[in-house]
DNA sequence: TTGAAAGCGGTACCAG
DNA sequence: CTGGTACCGCTTTCAA
């Protein structure tokens, strides 16, 4: 719960003077005003409505275009006009609040340094939203537990949430309660209540274990990076190659060259003759340090990457990957919108992640 | 002389539809309705006042720990349970309208593909927006100009708003009328009006360019990547080649090993003895490209790099790059934290962004 | 210590 | 065709 107590005086006390109101001078043609205090409020409808000398109604049907009320064309040009002059703009919470929900639809600030593929998916996601016209906000829970971030978000009346399998039943409950028409679970398993975008990297590990064991290895090490905030995706990899039936070697792991030669020294005099490295990044550079070694790849150890990068087709040898399939993220911007249209629908549940070993030459 | 008349507190308007608001008929002592079919709209501060048998009031003053105010311990007890028994939660539309100002920062959506860097710096610069309290949005502003752009960011009254170079002085101003406290542009230019955080892929281009001058290359390649949405980089680190006198010869380049292999013939074959390759993937590419036709890098062909990713150092010879500084997230959440509260400050200018060359083998 | 009520800025009824 | 006005949910005076 994030309440900050105001401490700010209130900017706009009850001023019981009547017009205290700016703008009230305004003499049309009269442009060379010298001592011009500059209008420090921002304007409001009432401001266009005095301006153009028509009410605040007609302001608003005029500025929507409202089909269902005829106004006449020199009253629309002239609140047009007074609106441009003073550089109006309408007030989304205030036109939310009246409208009883909001086009916002809340996206999960990923604690963690999420990888390339996840942020392109994300990024693609957000735009697919925004072009359904709705407004994408991401909001950093910073290390809220689930029913409270749930409660951070839930203020701002979203009407869809697409939130990390952290949230919880109870956090989900909580959305549903305060009008969220949609929650949607990015993550390994279905939380209830709430539609699952199955996205778990078992599969991933799956994939590049059952390749490598077809390759007759069935004793696999796999690297688990020490970067901080990857263990949420290479402790469920290394679940994945366990789930094959193959017998799993934890291999941690630095991003460095150093530690690195460290383990392909430790590889090359002996262990596991297949490699899974976490992904293609850290494939390159233990198939470097293996190679330093004296080490031949794949000859003394098969080494696997994941995330098809570029980057593993111009190594030498090539690099074997697994190619992660993520939904396109109009794909999932339509569910999104559907399901908003829909907020009574069954919870539906679906595997949006989907893995492919590719044997190149490294395996 | 048109004064608005005060509205005045019609106690009974004739409308036709009294109460078609839910709970209403509450009887004092009626605790157990049977037949409950469940609240279907979302609870307001007026529920929990009423379960909680007090004043919205006082409510409020609880909820918020309203310093100002003494409450009494049974009351607050009673009205925390009825807030937690709802489910209730506050409107943050309703509140920032009350309040006049909200607490949201407008982060640019880039329209291309920002590089990896950039998205990490805006990352960071999120995660530490909201640890100081401030509600971050991203908000696509799918193909507006500048101005219309402007437009839709101020619907939302932002206190802040980190823009793009794009968005031009009007845009600032629209911002600015409606109250916005802070605008601050990441790009190439200062915009007037605006706090700017120049940001000037030249530089890198630059710095580039003196290393490879420094070689001895006074006619220098310059990798074009035909991805769409590069370009935004790409000119200007080809402009700040030019900017040191060198002969600056643009290479077109699809990120793809066909198109390379064709580029490092033609390299190959004749034409400029050193290439600064975009950044450190191009290069790695190119690098590839050139030693799979036969040609010595750095003997035939120097090639530099940009970003100084781990792969540079992995690849034989090891690839010279440029080192490309961004300010830390945390700094600039900072300094937006201090521009919001005053407001007035003078615009200020500062060069954010910094290029060393790191000489490696490849070059 | 608590309650009544005035708005914040817009929208959409209803009457003229 | 246009104006008056009652809301939306919340905060914060002022009075009791």
């Amino acid at each position: 719960m994030v309440q900050i107590p105001n401490q700010q005086p209130d900017p706009r006390p009850p001023s019981s003077d009547a017009s205290s109101r700016s703008g009230e001078s305004f003499t049309s043609g009269d442009s060379a005003e010298p001592a011009e205090p500059v209008a420090p409020s921002v304007p409001t409808s009432a401001d266009v409505a005095r301006l153009a000398g028509v009410s605040r109604a007609t302001v608003s049907y005029v500025l929507n275009n409202t089909g269902a009320v005829r106004i006449s064309e020199p009253t629309r040009h002239r609140v047009r006009e007074a609106a441009r002059e003073l550089g109006y703009v309408p007030h989304a919470a205030a036109r939310s609040l009246r409208a009883g929900h909001t086009r916002i639809v809340l996206l999960p600030t990923p604690e963690m340094p999420a990888g390339p593929l996840h942020s392109a998916f994300l990024n693609e996601l957000q735009w697919a939203l925004s072009r359904l016209d709705h407004t994408v906000v991401q909001y950093g829970s910073v290390g809220l537990t689930g029913e409270d971030a749930a409660r951070a978000w839930a203020e701002l009346r979203p009407v869809a949430v697409l939130a990390p399998t952290g949230i919880g039943p109870d956090g989900t409950a909580v959305l549903r309660r305060s009008g969220t028409k949609a929650v949607l679970t990015l993550g390994p398993e279905p939380v209830e209540g709430a539609h699952a975008l199955l996205m778990d990297q078992r599969t991933v590990g799956r994939a590049a274990a059952e390749h490598l064991r077809s390759r007759g290895h069935d004793r696999i090490g796999v690297v688990m990076p020490r970067e901080h905030g990857l263990d949420a995706y290479a402790e469920p990899r290394l679940e994945g190659v366990r789930a094959t039936g193959a017998e799993a070697v934890p291999l941690p792991l630095s991003y460095e060259e150093e530690d690195a030669a460290r383990l392909a020294r430790e590889l090359r005099d002996g262990g596991p003759g297949a490699v899974f490295a976490y992904n293609d990044e850290y494939a390159m550079l233990l198939m470097r340090a293996l190679q330093d070694a004296g080490a031949d790849v794949p000859g003394d150890v098969a080494v696997m990457g994941a995330d098809d990068l570029m980057l593993g087709r111009l190594l030498r040898p090539r690099l074997s990957t697994v190619r992660v399939d993520l939904p396109s993220g109009r794909e999932i911007a339509e569910l999104v919108d559907r399901l908003v249209r829909d907020p009574a629908a069954e919870p539906l549940v679906r595997d949006v992640l989907g893995a492919t070993a590719i044997a190149r030459e490294s395996t």
